[in-house]
RNA sequence: GGCCCCUUCGUCUAGCGGCCUAGGAUGCCACCCUUUCAAGGUGGAGACACGGGUUCGAGUCCCGUAGGGGCUACCA
């Protein structure tokens, strides 16, 4: 079995694209065959240069690996297109001997006008005799080389997805196999090269299936045993409304921008494992009511036949949620390992050790990885330039400065005199302080947590103040303490 | 316009004629737990687009309608 992913060079990697070929992949995973990494860049205009880079390293972030492909090379290369331009020519012109295809030389007004008319293109150079066709060509007249479609009858044929399909001859369009630049159209160019590398199973988007029956009959011509094709769904934009495209991001999701580029869920925290596990669930499902499972799990189960034809909305929300499941599962090393880069991204200093302390009480509460910066980040500042935060932070619900100041200064001696500095124990006798003063576990906690993080939201404050140690922690207590005895301004 | 594909909770989905008074997940709401934020636990609201058939019996099969998506390029 071998199946393949087939891109046009033309930017960045959209996540549609990732989805398809990982029902490709897996596909080829779960049958022990091939994945190839095939580049149509038949499209001079289009081709964007660096985008091949781009795409494998998607590909390599993701971990979905290719068994053959421009930068892995293969027994069946060149694995670009226009690296193959002779074999297709070589085709086509195959094509036109056999009176399968021929020669047109409409020019682009004429086709222009037969659009403007309404009218497809009419086939006027389907039949012009073959000296004359030769006449035009050595004037130096450019011309294209179209498929000669049936006119009648109908063009049946099974996708693996949806079954039996249909489509009537008459409806379709002689399509040009070989443009006059001398680069193959899609058309061509897939038939030749799936032949070539010998890909037993074609995976695409369904909006290739209206030109199925033409490809069905370019087999038929070469003569050429055929793979089998799966249409697969696409990801329409999360209001469900037109396909998800890269160049419109600006879809109803209140106003928040959704990614859909490979970069843009690596940029924004996102983990492979969960994207992968995501795009998984999206018209095909593992089973068992199991909404999360490794790519191993998904291999040994995956099917083209078991994959839902409706296209569906891209369903960005359980993303979020996965990935801080992957999160939470995830070990402490791992996740720190994750949170490294991140960090130093936002301008910190990471020392290793510190972020170990810090990464078990971060599993629970990042939805992505870059939560970590707010939530975490002034455990990896300069400790030294520590402010005390402003009463707004600093006063918990129903406290006012005074209640504020007494609760640092009864803290302080306790924690000071404290023999063990866990979190535990802080915990202890803090709960117990509270109990003394009268005041709520969270009112005296909250004003520890916001005189110690200078934040609202922190991880839990004995577990914050753990880390920071006594002396630190102390230091902070004392200045959130001197800033309330300033006067306000 | 023509042609093609699709249609189960807001969303992703299970369902391949009786096991469905339609299951799971997410999101949302409530409660519990709780030192913030989370996480976790419990519960709740929430769908077979519509109309005809076929059948003893239809979410499941067929037809039509509606809606959605796509194709209709010398783009893929």
């Amino acid at each position: 079995m071998r199946t393949r992913y087939a891109p046009s060079p033309t930017g960045p990697q959209h996540i549609g694209g990732i989805r398809s070929a990982l029902f490709a992949w897996l596909y080829a995973r779960r049958h022990g065959g091939q994945f190839i990494l095939r580049i149509e860049d038949t499209d001079q205009k289009r081709t964007a240069p660096g985008s091949i880079e781009l795409i494998e390293e998607s590909f390599d972030w993701l971990g979905l690996d290719i068994d053959e492909g421009p930068r892995q090379g293969g027994a069946f290369g060149p694995y670009i297109q226009s690296e193959r331009l002779t074999l297709y020519q070589t085709w086509a012109q195959w094509l036109v001997d056999q009176g399968h295809a021929y020669k047109c030389f409409a020019t682009a007004e004429e086709l222009k006008e037969l659009r403007a008319a309404g009218t497809g293109y009419d086939r006027r150079y389907r039949d012009v005799p073959a000296e004359q066709a030769a006449e035009l060509e050595a004037r130096g007249m450019p011309y294209v080389i179209r498929f000669k479609m049936p006119l009648t009858g109908v063009t049946a044929g099974r996708d693996m997805i949806r079954d039996a399909v249909e489509f009537d001859n008459a409806q379709l369009q002689d399509a040009v196999l070989l443009k006059s630049d001398g680069y193959p159209t899609y058309h061509l160019a897939h038939i030749v090269d799936d032949h070539y590398m010998k890909i037993s199973h074609i995976t695409r988007a369904v909006e290739w299936l209206p030109s199925f029956p033409l490809h069905l009959q370019l087999w038929k011509s070469f003569g050429w045993e055929k793979p089998q094709y799966a249409h697969l769904p696409v990801l329409l934009n999360p209001n469900g409304k037109g396909k998800l495209s890269k160049r419109k991001q600006q879809f109803a999701d209140a106003g928040a921008s959704v990614p859909v580029l490979v970069h843009e869920f690596i940029d924004a925290g996102y983990l492979p494992e969960a994207v992968i596990n995501f795009l998984a669930n999206i018209g095909w499902n593992f089973g068992d009511n199991q909404e999360m499972f490794s790519r191993q799990e998904a291999i040994q189960r995956f099917d083209l036949k078991d994959v839902n034809p409706a296209n569906s909305a891209y369903p960005i929300k359980k993303l979020t949620w996965l990935n801080s499941q992957y999160i939470q599962t995830s070990t402490v090393e791992e996740l720190a390992r994750l949170l490294k880069p991140v960090l130093q991204e936002a301008g910190y200093t990471v020392v290793d050790e510190r972020l170990l302390e810090v990464a078990p009480t971060l599993k629970v509460r990042l939805k992505t990885l870059k939560d970590v910066v707010p939530m975490a980040g002034f455990f990896f500042a300069d400790w030294a330039a520590f402010q005390a935060p402003p009463p707004d932070i600093l006063l918990q619900r129903k406290m006012d400065s005074v209640s504020t100041a007494m609760v640092l200064e009864e803290s302080i001696p306790v924690l000071q005199s404290l023999e063990d500095f866990s979190s535990g124990s802080q915990h202890g006798v803090m709960a117990h302080l509270a109990k003394d003063l009268g005041l709520k576990n969270g009112q005296v906690f909250g004003t520890l947590r916001a005189a110690v993080t200078g934040q609202k939201v922190s991880p839990p404050t004995f577990e914050t103040m753990e880390i920071l140690g006594r002396d630190e922690s102390v230091r902070r207590l004392k200045l959130a303490l001197q800033s309330l005895a300033q006067p306000t301004n």
